[in-house]
DNA sequence: TCATTTTTGTACCATTCCGCATAAATTAGG
DNA sequence: CCTAATTTATGCGGAATGGTACAAAAATGA
């Protein structure tokens, strides 16, 4: 089979020219393709054939640029928390209630678990690190982690609130932070199993009125 | 290495005598030895070679017992159901109030996602049957029903409750279900990655609070 | 004692797995 | 042109994979 010739992308405009081959692939979108692999495969479940296929590059190639299998799924990982917790803080530039903020995160959530189809993928990290998290420590680290992350970010976003009076005065933030994480964390599962946008975005909604007083929205 | 003999069991008391040798193994230990091996390593993450040590069964006998591996699989998925079911059951005996069965119900799966030491286990099906969803429909199904099923088990239970005046009047028993599960969900995972008993302990009773009304808890 | 039935144990099969060794290809520098 | 640097491509190698064939073992029934 004959190797197509991938046009070779801009070449670093400017900077000193790499002094080799130049390489046929965008190591972050082989990142994705990569990502994609797994989240339907999960980690044992996908070979390295199937993530060279998905991503174009042969096996040493592949090792050459992230590693070992590991390696490259801790990478996707990253990737995959980096790009959400980025989307996330756009969320807030124009400073949001707490009602309309969450509204807007679970909303984007939801795009993303549900692919933009009917493929159900669910969250990346909930569907696949769990059944890595006791074989491997640092997927299970990482996914400690990224737990954690949520619930104080959420909780500084819900204390704030309270401040403003969004939020019933005497409410614990911490502890209805980790009551928003749960609804992401259902909102995850179910999707990977086919749960309607419309089933899920009404789930959101009740978790919404439930942590910001059901009374408050009612006008 | 020496094959040890295993004493024989009750030979089926009275009934009808098996007519060739004798099983060596117990059908539901072997499939608790081989949900315990899934529940570490994962579906694609454990190897026949692993099933066949921790059941202490080789390979023919696994396989005419239960098929093949993904038939075993699921028969340790649909055990693991039943066994958590019956013992849902179990804690509605005394017919106890919304506020104490959630208590219950979460203590007891903690109970077994934290498997009675430091270990962490986290819940089998939510921590392996996602990974393989995609890729596996039977496994898609039965995580879906199960879902469905703890909702609709637990938005039955909070009709009730409501009838009883424990839950706010207005309130939408499905949609409290829903959280009540979402609440679960995240204990699963969680617990999956080594958060603290006390920890989890405090996050469900904010949650019963929320679901039950804070107020009615403060007497 | 011998045939029948069922389970066990050994060994094997073809395939797939991950990782790497090695050579060809493609660039820049001199 | 030639050398150095870097990536791509082919393909190997040993281990592990899921599944099975086959004979020995252990029970019952006649």
């Amino acid at each position: 089979m004959v190797q197509k010739r991938a046009k070779v992308e801009k070449p670093a405009a400017g900077q000193p020219l790499r002094r080799g081959r130049p390489r046929q692939y965008d190591p972050d979108q082989a990142l994705a393709k990569a990502a994609a692999a797994f989240w339907k495969g999960g980690y044992a479940g996908t070979s390295l054939d199937e993530l060279s296929a998905a991503t174009g590059m042969n096996r040493p190639s592949l090792y050459a640029a992230f590693g070992e299998k590991r390696d490259l799924y801790l990478k996707t990982l990253e990737r995959y928390q980096r790009k959400s917790r980025a989307k996330t803080l756009e969320l807030l530039a124009d400073d949001p209630p707490l009602r309309v903020f969450l509204t807007r995160f679970y909303d984007g959530a939801l795009e993303i678990y549900r692919a933009g189809g009917d493929d159900a993928r669910g969250c990346y990290s909930i569907s696949t690190a769990p059944a890595q998290a006791t074989v491997d420590t640092a997927v299970r680290a990482f996914l400690q982690d990224s737990i954690t992350g949520t619930d104080s970010f959420l909780a500084d976003l819900i204390g704030k609130a309270r401040e403003r009076g969004e939020v019933a005065a005497g409410a614990d933030s911490a502890a209805l932070a980790q009551i928003a994480t749960a609804t992401l964390h259902t909102i995850a599962v179910r999707s990977r199993v086919g749960a309607s946008r419309k089933e899920l975005k009404a789930l959101a909604a009740a978790a919404i009125d439930l942590i910001c007083g059901a009374a408050s929205s009612r006008r």
